[in-house]
DNA sequence: GCGACAG
DNA sequence: ATCTTGTCGC
């Protein structure tokens, strides 16, 4: 079974969720990969609206075959609303129960949502990854806060995202011509990696390609079943 | 004070 | 995030 340390309590005000985040800021790594990454998980939850279940589900895949390696689904609660900014206060709690239960050890995790790219450096990827200790990266679709020029309209093209004079992420498109995707480090990784990685993890090399890098649309469907009791939970 | 605002 | 059909464009 996956283990992560946690480093405080989840059930907490706004307030003191803003606090810390400004403690635990200071213990995000931005660095490069200090191992070769062997496999990739994706994590993302699902839910109905005005519902406090949460469906949180991990798929782990190899990263050069993009093949699946195990997949764990959970049924859970969320109890913490949706803020932007402390969206990690929201997801993290149900994403670690599935965490739990994997068997396996991914080198690398990927989220639906940012990194470095937040308000305090310190979104839900940066924030998962000190309980995890290990690399992790976000990988958004849409931007919280920075501002970025559009980067040329082929796929692996990015411009830099800047925040108060700060490159915090990155713009990178995925496919030709479409909508790019937003790229951060969590922890333990660095920008440049995170990229690679991404770029890596679409199927658009194999010929069946999408915006959204597999290991979170592959997270995203398992979820979405589970909701929907097309699934089973593990 | 006003507007923006990951999922 | 979720609710939903058709429809514009490559």
């Amino acid at each position: 079974m996956a283990t992560y340390q946690l480093l405080h309590d989840w059930t907490v005000t706004p307030t003191e969720a803003v606090a810390l985040q400004q403690q635990l800021r200071h213990q995000i790594k931005i660095q490069p990969l200090t191992k070769p990454v062997e496999t990739i998980a994706g994590c993302d939850i699902s839910f109905n609206k005005f519902e406090e279940t949460v469906y949180a589900g991990i798929v782990v895949l190899r990263l050069d075959t993009l093949e699946v390696i195990e997949e764990v689904g959970v049924i859970s609660s969320a109890t913490f609303p949706y803020i932007p900014g402390l969206l990690s206060f929201r997801e993290i709690p149900s994403l670690l129960e599935a965490w739990s239960k994997l068997k396996t050890e991914p080198d690398v995790v990927m989220f639906d949502g940012h990194g470095t790219a937040h308000p305090r450096r310190i979104g839900i990827a940066s924030h998962a990854g000190l309980f995890l200790n290990r690399p992790t990266f976000g990988c958004g679709k849409s931007v919280l806060v920075g501002k970025y020029d559009e980067p040329a309209p082929e796929r692996g093209a990015w411009s830099p995202m800047t925040h108060y004079g700060e490159t915090i992420g990155a713009a990178l498109r995925t496919k030709n011509r479409v909508n790019p995707v937003y790229v951060s480090p969590g922890h333990l990784i660095d920008l440049p990696t995170a990229i690679d990685l991404t770029l890596r993890c679409d199927g658009v090399r194999r010929g069946y390609g999408y915006r959204i890098p597999e290991p979170t649309r592959r997270t995203h469907n398992l979820v979405n079943a589970l909701r929907r009791g097309e699934r089973a939970p593990d």
